[in-house]
RNA sequence: GGGGUCGUAGUUCAGUCGGUUAGAACGCCGGCCUGUCACGCCGGAGGUCGCGGGUUCGAGCCCCGUCGGCCCCGCCA
């Protein structure tokens, strides 16, 4: 007799004497008769206890005694239900076992939730007995896709030639970007290591290394503030190689995304349309397009610049712009709709939302004191307006209208039901400028990072023109991944902090031995990392990052399973040489 | 750091205008039951109303504070 899995049985097993081995998922007692609903991590089958067939008083004492998550063993016959007891619920539904013994391996408290696809027990509670939790079948199925997927990573990775190699955990802090989780050291009392936010400097070391195609599935930390697509530590497919150019980064993960995402029944077209940052922005007002529906931006720049109207006006003058959404059938929003997308779009930075409804002869507009009817008539040919649509219309600085309407374009669509569920539109985004200003600090930062090479070496003579070899992959939205080809000379890598104001004797403390590997003949190199916890969640259909982590972090980055993080000793303070300073 | 929201049996929730002994369902415990799969029927146990303080003759309910879950903003190349 050999040990079968619950879930996989079927009617071809009919007749087979097994052996199960799991949890009871339920106990329905009549007395001499017995069903006990067996669960392992394949899912569920029926037990039949009978004493009219070969169950004899141990076998029916211990299945009467086995309540919900008793840990048992069944050995029986799988036989064919009688037609008129199918379950068409189940996928074992159609058999059931026969057993002839039933064997309590191990007790178990009632659980504080029931084990249930579809629980509705608080977060809290299952994250606390996280262990329970992933009994559910949910969870269960979830983490099984999500070790095909990375299973399947490692295989692709190791067919075209890339070798997994890990880098530190305990490493470097590098100041720029997130804030690191930093890591005590004891013989070095008052040095800190780093926890890596990703493995970027290593993987480029690896291509100065001569290793050529380097990978590796590595956790990334980064000390921020957590959302439901953001964890504290999560996993990144990490890629590089030499002596290569976009067009190998594109249709390798091309090809790496045709052969996972089918393992969640997802078919993908390659390879993916392209588009060009300037193109994303001004389309979509965000660089990660979702391109699963329509209401693209319109700039509507010039067509405002003849009105005498002070939002639009100013935003002109200041050298913004005006731009706008159309959403059809808009026109029919109530007021109380339109409030409440302009308080919306005030809260994302606009100073105000206007609209033209497009509808009956004549269009109303809600500035419409400062326009005329042809102006109203231009406006909806360059709208190309249907009758019964609606302009929301923003203007100010572009950074912010883009913001705003990206954001709104986005809202609006998802209430009105616009995006079609079972679609996954990847787009490369391409051709994004190097730099980005921060008003803030009055200063240029790096957009990606700062070994991304520069389209050509002079851009770095006007950061605010520069451009970079840089990419993302996008999938409906959402931001899968991004990389770059690097620098690989040290001058220019120097150019490079110069332009984002990192001076020398700071480069080289912190890069110092970056710079240095590159004057050894540093061949030209690029690579990209993905985010596989998101994509797990879009291919698991999941609502949150926590769904497809085995033992997520609450909100505010606690483990409330094991209570983490925690106090520690005094002894363990004082070997760091650390005294915990508390604020009142 | 800020905003929103939730917190009452093991679980999910209800709890009126501040008023007697805080209820229901599921689960749990005991009993009966040979075709259930949300089994059914009979009986039973089970409460620090998150925590602390205040107002009041009286607080699950009102006020202040605090802790925790979730969501959002800031933050996160």
């Amino acid at each position: 007799m050999t040990r079968h899995f619950a879930g996989t049985l079927r009617l071809e097993h009919v007749g087979q004497q097994i052996i199960l081995k799991g949890w009871v998922q339920k106990n329905r007692d009549f007395g001499d008769l017995i069903f006990l609903d067996l669960r392992d991590r394949s899912g569920i089958c029926q037990v039949v206890i009978d004493r009219g067939r070969g169950a004899n008083d141990e076998t029916v004492n211990a299945a009467k005694e086995a309540r919900g998550e008793f840990v048992v063993q069944i050995e029986g016959t799988v036989a064919a239900r009688a037609e008129n007891v199918r379950n068409a619920k189940l996928p074992t539904g159609d058999i059931e076992v026969v057993a002839t013994s039933v064997v309590i391996l191990n007790r178990a408290d009632t659980p504080p939730f029931a084990i249930e696809d579809d629980t509705d027990a608080a977060e809290e509670l299952r994250l606390q007995y996280r262990y329970l939790d992933l009994r559910r079948q949910p969870l269960t199925k979830n983490l099984m896709l999500r070790h095909k997927i990375t299973f399947a990573i490692r295989d692709y990775m190791n067919r075209n030639g890339f070798l997994e190699i890990e880098t530190p955990i305990l490493t470097k802090s590098t100041p720029e970007g997130a804030r690191d989780y930093l890591v005590p050291s004891r013989v070095h009392k008052g040095n800190f290591y780093a926890l890596p936010q990703s493995p970027q400097i290593f993987k480029q070391l690896c291509m100065v290394a001569g290793l050529e195609r380097y990978f590796q599935i590595a956790r990334c930390f980064r000390d921020e503030d957590l959302r439901r697509d953001r964890q504290p530590e999560f996993t990144q497919v990490d890629v590089e190689a030499s002596f290569i150019d976009e067009e190998f980064i594109y249709s390798m993960i091309e090809g790496l995304f045709a052969e996972i995402f089918p393992l969640a029944g997802i078919e993908v077209k390659t390879p993916f349309p392209r588009m060009k940052w300037q193109e994303a922005m001004d389309r979509f007002g965000i660089d990660r397009p979702d391109t699963r529906f329509g209401m693209e931006l319109v700039d509507l720049t010039s067509w405002a610049s003849d009105i005498e109207f002070a939002p639009f006006k100013d935003a002109i003058a200041a050298g913004g712009s005006v731009r706008a959404i159309l959403v059809s059938r808009g026109a029919s929003f109530t007021r109380k709709r339109v409030d409440e997308l302009t308080e919306y779009a005030k809260k994302l930075g606009a100073g105000g939302l206007m609209w033209v409804k497009f509808e009956g002869s004549e269009p109303n507009a809600s500035f419409k004191k400062f326009v005329d009817a042809p102006t109203l008539d231009l406006l909806r040919e360059i709208t190309r307006a249907e009758p019964g649509s609606l302009a929301l219309i923003v203007a100010g600085k572009t950074t912010m209208v883009w913001d705003v309407l990206a954001n709104l374009r986005l809202r609006v669509a998802r209430e009105e039901g616009m995006i079609p569920e079972d679609r996954f539109d990847f787009v490369w985004v391409t051709n994004f400028p190097l730099f980005e200003w921060d008003e803030e600090s009055q200063r240029y930062f790096a957009r990606h990072h700062p070994f991304t090479s520069p389209a050509s070496v002079e851009d770095l003579e006007d950061p605010g023109k520069a451009m970079a070899r840089a990419y993302d992959v996008v999938l409906n939205g959402i931001e899968l991944g991004g990389g770059s080809i690097r620098i690989n000379r040290s001058d220019v890598q120097s150019k490079m902090f110069a332009a984002l104001g990192i001076s020398e004797e700071d480069a080289k403390k912190r890069f110092g031995f970056l710079l240095e590997a590159f004057r050894y003949g540093a061949p030209p190199h690029g690579g990209i990392a993905l985010g596989v916890d998101r994509m797990v969640m879009l291919m698991a259909r999941a609502e949150s990052l926590r769904d497809v982590i085995a033992f997520p972090k609450t909100a505010r980055a606690q483990d409330l399973m094991c209570d983490a993080p925690s106090e520690v000793d005094e002894k363990q303070l004082s070997d760091l040489g650390i005294a915990v300073k508390m604020t009142p």
